[in-house]
DNA sequence: ATAAATACATACACCAATGAATGTTTATAT
DNA sequence: ATATAAACATTCATTGGTGTATGTATTTAT
């Protein structure tokens, strides 16, 4: 075929991109065929195999124009110079939570990193990605509520691991369970409810407390 | 080959669900073909299509082996002849959280179930599982909750559908995120704090309570 | 004792999907 | 102006895996 102008070209890229996001949604990652996301961008599998390596190579750029919620967290939160930095992990996850509901494209690629496709040799660098986050994300997490504590804003006294792995836990729970099932409650009216619950627990649990 | 007795088929078939079990764990479902599964249990498969129908027929006998942990919550929470209605329910996260970790059965089917799988066409059946058990585990902490404001072991006005929420995700969570990298957190021995923490913050955060 | 059914193993046919090879037209560099 | 390479479309060969059909030795019912 003929061949486009640069920006063209990057056109049909991204619709490729849009093609695999909805067919992958709708189908799963391992029921799709590249022919089903060539169809979907009426295109062909040559169009994909030009701008791809493979069906892993175009799944994993798919899922890289998004950004996942635990990858946002921001290091301001553990910035000594914060001077509330409780405040902002509110923010954050207040915001992050809507905005899962609000933006079509995050829950959709979420929801089929979530549900519709599987960790195996395949997905490798998505793996790896994940443990990434997961790790990073316990980090950041760590050392924003050490500051919190340091501004007098948590117990001295609490167990902050257990505190970030209950954030983490609950967190990525709310995000998993209403993708899951959007309709079995309202994410973004529950979102400020529960992050400061989260934060009432931190403040005042005595069992969060280390012995 | 020579025909078995009955007992002998049934061992045959066990074995069938231990291979198919251990393949899948090791390298995801879609990647596992039924010659992997039946070499894995040293059978061929001729066995494999003499017990099940195809590799989702499988799939769900070997899922079907476990109990979720949401569907495991006992009715006894719920029943108004109980006394103390919120110790069952701490008493039973914390067994739950503690089986998965001492269980190697559910704890490898668990991480197929939540990792090396995708909800398609393929896997109806689980995706409806899934969808039931999500939807009844709601509902049963719901009366559960009630069950204990009703005894005064919490607050009347505390917001029964988004502590049932919380408290989804929040084990959902931390059942997926030890699944994910067990290695960054013992939850064996956190399970007593999640689950009093949570308690805790059902007891006393004035973000719980409806206005 | 023997006919039928069971519990598999073996062999076969088939297809959907992949990846590569090739074709075609046009943008772009020179 | 021309050669080159980009941006795909088309065609082809290959194959891993599935489902089924058939074989076969026992078990079990009668």
């Amino acid at each position: 075929m003929a061949r486009k102008t640069k920006e063209d070209a990057l056109e049909t890229r991204s619709q490729l991109l849009d093609a695999a996001e909805k067919v992958f949604f709708e189908k799963g990652f391992g029921q799709t065929s590249l022919m089903d996301i060539a169809a979907a961008a009426e295109l062909t599998r040559g169009a994909i195999y030009w701008h791809f390596k493979n069906k892993s190579d175009l799944f994993e750029a798919m899922a890289d124009r998004i950004r996942l919620p635990m990858e946002t967290l921001s290091v301001a939160c553990a910035d000594p110079q914060e001077l509330d930095p409780l405040g902002k992990l509110r923010e954050f996850w207040v915001q992050a939570l809507k905005e899962i509901t609000r933006n079509p494209r995050k829950r959709r690629v979420l929801t089929i990193l979530f549900f519709k496709c599987e960790l195996n040799s395949e997905a490798k660098q998505l793996e790896i990605r994940r443990q990434a986050g997961h790790m990073e994300y316990i980090h950041h997490i760590e050392q924003c509520l050490q500051n919190a504590i340091d501004k007098g804003q948590l117990p001295a006294k609490l167990n902050i691991h257990q505190a970030a792995i209950a954030n983490h836990a609950l967190m990525g729970g709310l995000i998993g369970n209403w993708l899951f099932l959007p309709g079995s409650f309202d994410l973004d009216s529950y979102a400020e409810t529960m992050v400061d619950s989260y934060l009432f627990m931190l403040q005042n649990s005595p069992q969060l407390l280390s012995p």
